[in-house]
RNA sequence: GGUGCCAUAGCUCAGUAGGUAGAGCAACGGACUGAAAAUCCGUGUGUCCCUGGUUCGAUUCCAGGUGGCACCA
């Protein structure tokens, strides 16, 4: 037997990874998982671009609408998702895709992500809620006092890292640093990592219509249905965040849409940046199906080697 | 056609009593292993409209041009 390959689509937000990935499924006859850390949530919908039903018809897809808005969820259970599905699948299927935006979410899935203990709600919330009233110094003793090892690592302005290592010392009771590994594991399947990118000037335009489309598809709509837990960490997310704000009175709804826009392009920044680390994806233009169906096949060639 | 005002970063504008300039927004670069569509850090990107003049030196002063706006015809 060969090992199997997981194709992964990435890029930025808006680049048209969905109808790539797609394109590539029907070519293959290969189910899709979503590599989306909000497309997960079976309430978000129009603010996350899940596909179509007529796309969700032509090729079955995985990790999507599957956790709800006030379920826990991380790049650690996502990985962990991955890892079963993939078992079970390529049982059937040669090669599986995976498409998505996350960057961590994406590395996970790829090469792992250490396990460390989840944190209790309580703790978290009784922390989160020191941080509002005291800010970030505290954490930083307690960091320097637990782990003076990640102390001199993290970003100390960082908030989310220092309170996160805090917490993790807390609740394991060993400094954070002594778990982190950071090391990558080896799958049972090879990986080739597709990246989808055009000129800045182009993404841009795409995102700003997306944006648009968006809105009059009923975006505040289902923004409103979720204001009232707006405070949920699934929906501190562009596209939701700002129409609660236009909700609250705080914007108006021009504004808001035209932070959704700027916030998305900003998203589709960082995305580029984190993708462009890793050398092993090969870079293709979102309309280019027909080269990157060619090179897949290609590749899918010289792969074939025995277990 | 005449008169007045304006022309500085991608946009809106400030400023230089003559020594080549700075704010906001936008943009750009980056970090990141369990909240990641999160969170955090860094960076002015400029024929100061054009051509002459005065001056050691002009984005700044003067003249003429060009473009925009307003008013008068």
């Amino acid at each position: 037997m060969n090992t199997p390959t997981l194709i992964v689509i990435l890029g930025p937000t808006g680049i048209g990874k969905t109808s790539c990935a797609i394109e590539l499924a029907k070519h293959f006859r290969s189910p899709i998982i979503s590599g989306d850390s909000r497309q997960i949530f079976k309430e978000l919908k129009i603010g996350t671009a899940v596909p179509s039903q007529e796309q969700l018809n032509a090729v079955k897809h995985y990790l999507i609408g599957t956790q709800s808005i006030t379920q826990y969820y991380s790049a650690y259970e996502f990985e962990q998702d991955v890892l079963k599905l993939t078992q079970e699948l390529f049982q059937q299927h040669n090669p599986l895709i995976l498409a998505g935006g996350s960057m961590m979410y994406i590395d996970a899935a790829c090469k792992g992500i250490d396990e460390l203990p989840t944190i209790d709600a309580e703790l978290r919330d009784d922390l989160f809620e020191q941080y509002e009233k005291e800010r970030i110094e505290p954490f930083r003793r307690m960091l320097k006092q637990m782990d003076a090892v990640y102390y001199d690592q993290v970003d100390l302005k960082n908030h989310k890292r220092v309170i996160h290592a805090v917490e993790v010392c807390m609740m394991t009771g060993v400094p954070y640093s002594s778990l982190r590994k950071n090391k990558a594991t080896e799958r049972p399947f090879n990986l080739l990592k597709i990246g989808l990118n055009t000129s800045r000037e182009k993404l841009y335009k795409k995102i700003n219509l997306r944006v648009d489309q968006m809105i009059s598809d009923g975006l505040l709509d289902e923004a409103r249905l979720f204001h009232p837990q707006k405070h949920l960490n699934s929906l501190n997310t562009v596209g939701y965040k700002e129409l609660f704000d236009y909700l609250d009175n705080k914007l108006t709804l021009n504004e808001a849409i035209e932070l959704i826009k700027r916030n998305s392009r900003r998203y589709a920044k960082r995305q580029i940046a984190w993708f462009n680390k890793d050398k092993e994806t090969i870079w293709f233009e979102p309309l280019d199906i027909e080269n990157i169906i060619r090179f897949v096949e290609q590749t899918l060639k010289t792969q074939k080697r025995p277990v």
